[in-house]
DNA sequence: CTTCCATACCTAGTAACACTAGGTATGGAA
DNA sequence: TTCCATACCTAGTGTTACTAGGTATGGAAG
């Protein structure tokens, strides 16, 4: 479970250049240690709700050796929603270090 | 929205002893900075959900000048799942740091 | 050349979660 | 006595991520 911060990670993804779905779930793969082996029922619908919101947008392109690929780019609004989002994760990264913490959280 | 997190914020408040419904949703306002603000309609389901599965206890009171509370307390199987849901929320953070950071996580 | 696997995409249906929007009741203050 | 804060509750809803299927193709293995 990936509990609401998806959008964010796989916007995240696609700051570092275009990719196709496939290569998206690799990524996130890597990126988080393993941690997010994500199955792709949940991130074929994710693109697609994403592309819906203009947060990306989409090309199908097809490689001279290669399947067809659908290539999916931030868009300018996914990339003020990647602010948001990081804003968003870290105000509640700290809000449930505090609540779960006993009371020391994280060190400043 | 709480993303699956609210079951060990609403166990780490009871570890600081036995509370009820009113005063837990205090608790993790305080403790969460203000942040999490939650409504009745979800704690009250939440407890329902965390004594079903064993890891609340309930008793019904009545204070000489008050109204009638229900105060939950942790049982051991609380503790031990609180245990594992910081675990699984230091996981889960470390996880979402490095997918969204870009690279550059917090610094160990 | 056929068979199989990895790649690559898709969707319908489902379970869980947190929330909205209502409701009941009581103690104490105005 | 009227009203507010406390204190509890639940039915229904929207969103999310997942399960469990399905289609299709390029290339390797036989």
């Amino acid at each position: 479970m990936l509990k609401g911060h998806l959008d964010a990670i796989v916007l995240a993804v696609l700051e570092s250049g275009p990719a196709h779905g496939y290569a998206i779930i690799e990524a996130i793969r890597s990126r988080s240690g393993g941690t997010f082996d994500l199955p792709e029922g949940t991130i074929y619908p994710a693109l697609h709700r994403l592309e819906q919101a203009a947060l990306l947008s989409s090309t199908w392109t097809t490689p001279p050796n290669g399947r067809r690929r659908r290539v999916y780019a931030l868009t300018r609004n996914g990339s003020a929603r990647l602010a948001e989002g990081r804003k968003a994760w870290s105000r509640f990264a700290k809000a449930v270090d505090s609540s779960l913490g006993g009371g020391r959280a994280w060190p400043a």
